[in-house]
DNA sequence: TGACATAGTGTAGAATCTACACGACTACTA
DNA sequence: TAGTAGTCGTGTAGATTCTACACTATGTCA
């Protein structure tokens, strides 16, 4: 039985996608890893990822094998690298897109996102070896995140809509790997008028519960056309 | 007679690459393209590119194609984009990794650059229609450009290896399209501690020659490891 | 030798950044 | 119910950096 029906005149590398998906939460940012069940690299960990199909867009296809391995939809989610190594794959010659997505992951309870598939969320500092060069991948994505967190209000991504602004800093803080101190911080953050004051408070925490605030979505975008640059 | 020789169980994509080459001559800049000289687009001006072989990475498959089709070698070249639009091509599913490369076009001669094939030097804001979606390509590089330029020091890939303070100044002024000051933008340069003074100055000048400086890029590489980042 | 074109130089005022400490509020507990 | 623990929320002074701005120097060319 021949089940190859697709030929062409010159040989072609397959071509998936992979997904670096971030969250942040009990203070520490971390990632989604699924763990493998066929060969190669069979229960391995690995990033969330497949082929392309014909008939879908790379961003398509990202978010289809986003939510089909893992569960996660309606996401941040923006293109990474591409990786094309020669031997990135033992089976053959893939050429992987890689994407980065950030999750809003206190909302959603983590165990269901988790229930889907063998996924489960890992520290970043705290990873198990992964297969293919899901480590690079993984580290290109990070300096991405680190970088880009500065200069373009990407942080809210990670954070539920209301917060505070503690919770705001200690992602930052966790981001750039740099103590901030809180009033100047404040200052600025408060200073670029797009957060929205709402007049709700922290629930459940065991001490002054701060106020929360909304990034203003609206205004940042009216903001940006003229000319303004988020910067921290 | 069957071509087709090389069959999968799965249809594949077409994975080919493509490269915005910018150069920076008589006060502004450029970029290089390809007249076609096959259908589709038959006679349009595209962006050199071409298949990506399976013996050879995305960036060789990069180099290779300046090479061949643009007598481009040695030059900076970064990864841009991933382009895989359903439609982008007309024959068939077609994804791109586009690559931009930065050369420094006024030591060459730009007639030898260009004899190879059917190869021209175009203002970015003076271009012709392009194939494919080479626009959105090109913008795109352009774009990046003129962040990156921002904060790392690639315009120097674009001067010759010695240049004066106005010649950079004036590479600036067009990457960014903004006017700089000259005694700010001399002070900042020059604070940075990244150029060398060199013995030379300007010659074939209608006017008194300014003194000719070298980008130090060992120094650099010391700083950046230092945590030292560049900024204009 | 005079006219022209660009090179090369400093400063003052404004804006931004940095470092830093304490009273207010809430939950908990003894 | 008074005390304690833990975080919230706030302002300022000094250092640094940014910005705007104009003239003399040096070489070419006619």
């Amino acid at each position: 039985m021949d089940t190859k029906k697709f030929s062409y005149e010159y040989a072609r590398p397959a071509l998936t996608v992979d997904c670096v998906v971030f969250g942040f939460d009990e203070g520490d940012l971390k990632v989604l890893l699924i763990q493998r069940k066929l060969k190669p690299f069979k229960n391995s960990w690995a990033l969330p990822g497949g082929f392309v199909r014909l008939d879908e867009s790379l961003e398509e296809a990202a978010r289809r094998e986003l939510a089909e391995e893992s569960g996660v939809t309606d996401v941040y989610l923006e293109q990474l690298y591409s990786f094309g190594n020669l031997n990135r794959d033992p089976r053959e010659r893939v050429v992987t897109v890689a994407y980065y997505a950030l999750v809003k992951l206190a909302g959603h309870d983590v165990k269901a996102s988790t229930d889907a598939a063998n996924a489960a969320w890992f520290p970043v500092d705290d990873l198990p070896a992964l297969a293919f060069d899901h480590e690079n991948i993984l580290e290109t994505a990070l300096a991405r995140l680190k970088a880009k967190v500065r200069y373009e209000p990407i942080g809210f991504e990670l954070l539920p809509n209301k917060f505070a602004l503690s919770e705001l800093q200690h992602l930052y803080e966790v981001c750039l790997e740099e103590q901030i101190d809180k009033r100047n911080f404040r200052k600025k953050i408060l200073g670029m008028g797009l957060l929205i004051e709402t007049n709700e408070i922290q629930k459940d925490v065991r001490h002054r519960a701060a106020r929360l605030y909304r990034f203003d979505e609206k205004k940042y975008r009216q903001l940006k056309k003229r000319g303004f640059s988020f910067w921290l």
